[in-house]
DNA sequence: ATCACACTGTTAATTTATTCACAACAAATA
DNA sequence: TATTTGTTGTGAATAAATTAACAGTGTGAT
């Protein structure tokens, strides 16, 4: 590790990425940095910035490829051994990013999800199969999922989460309230609905006085 | 506006709220910057210097009183204005959106929501009564909603942004994976639930070399 | 062929965010 | 009462992120 990568510079490549595969469908061949960074609501520079820890390099004349910078981005963040992802919690949440993610992520892939609810165990929703919370820890060791999206209240985050992480789980998304502990090299992101909407009113009024 | 306050430091201040209304509930009375810092998983002086912000001094010796400081950051973020919120698209991700919120929020409520499903369209659900998207304008002026939460698909989030913020709406709080064109002093914080996975797997794997 | 142009990649400067280091302080103890 | 202890608040130092400035380059016009 010779310069530690942030996480603003990670999420902009995401979402470079994505523009990137709109124009690819829209069949935009290239693109230059000042379009690119418009999309995005960067400057130029940084997007140019932010390239620079790729390996790719665009023309002064043509600017950007967009398949191959596209092939770049997904070649630098994506990591094969840490493409599948483990879903917990069939609420509205877990639902609402089963149908979101049916073919939106070409790198990642949810094959498995959990519930305590018999209902809804066995059945497959949005493509993917529901197993009872119980079984979580041998299909995820079988099957080798590092990645977890934890959907559940917030009274049971941590358990859930203490359970995974002994699955072998090292990256968690997590969309209760709940502060997770975890061991140190565990990741996990934290996704509350709540904050996040006070966030927007806090800004939206600060911007306009 | 004598400095710029930033996302971050406005993030942290709302997590901190967050922790301090638990222990609130849990009846705890006074808290040291560690203890809370270690809660937050931030340093101590990271917290204490978050806290400068506000108007408000611990003691030496007692640390930090929960009530009074849960209440002097409320006062520094809660902008009476901004205290209405509209949700407009009643998929998954909208009525986890308002179960969530049941309560969740003192300071914020959703108090009206938009599809243009008319199957549930004049019903109440999660405590929050639907109407057709087609009266979101004369509802969103009437009520003098400032803030809304867009939780319909790509296809229309473009076109229901414009309409929200021809009607009066000044921050967003975009689920939708597209990115929005809007005027200047509109706030927009996007919360696309495929790239948030990207992020967590890219980040679980470096950690793990 | 030469020039002007518009772009990229990158070093340097600047701004912003975080961490360090310590004075000031209130309570508990001797 | 003097001393010790563990905390807060903040100026100064450091680290990180962004922006500015510009050299290098391929293309098309003259």
């Amino acid at each position: 590790m010779n310069s530690k990568i942030s996480e603003k510079v990670i999420e902009r490549l995401i979402l470079y990425k994505n523009i990137l595969e709109d124009l690819e469908n829209q069949g935009i061949l290239n693109i230059y940095s000042h379009q690119l960074a418009k999309m995005a609501d960067v400057t130029p520079v940084q997007l140019r910035r932010d390239l620079m820890l790729l390996s790719y390099y665009g023309k002064p004349t043509s600017g950007y490829e967009v398949s191959t910078l596209l092939k770049a981005i997904e070649n630098f963040i994506y990591k094969s051994d840490c493409a599948k992802v483990a879903l917990v919690g069939l609420g509205h949440v877990g639902r609402a990013i089963l149908n979101y993610f049916q073919g939106r992520s070409k790198l990642l892939k949810i094959i498995a999800s959990f519930d305590k609810d018999y209902e809804k165990v066995n059945r497959v929703i949005a493509g993917c199969r529901c197993y009872h919370i119980s079984e979580a820890p041998s299909i995820i060791k079988r099957e080798d999922i590092k990645i977890a999206i934890i959907a559940v209240p917030q009274s049971s985050a941590q358990e859930v989460a203490d359970m995974l992480i002994e699955a072998g789980i090292i990256g968690i998304l997590n969309y209760s309230p709940m502060r997770l502990n975890v061991p140190a090299n565990v990741y996990v992101e934290y996704r509350d609905m709540v904050r996040a909407v006070e966030k927007v009113a806090f800004f939206a009024c600060y911007k306009n006085q």
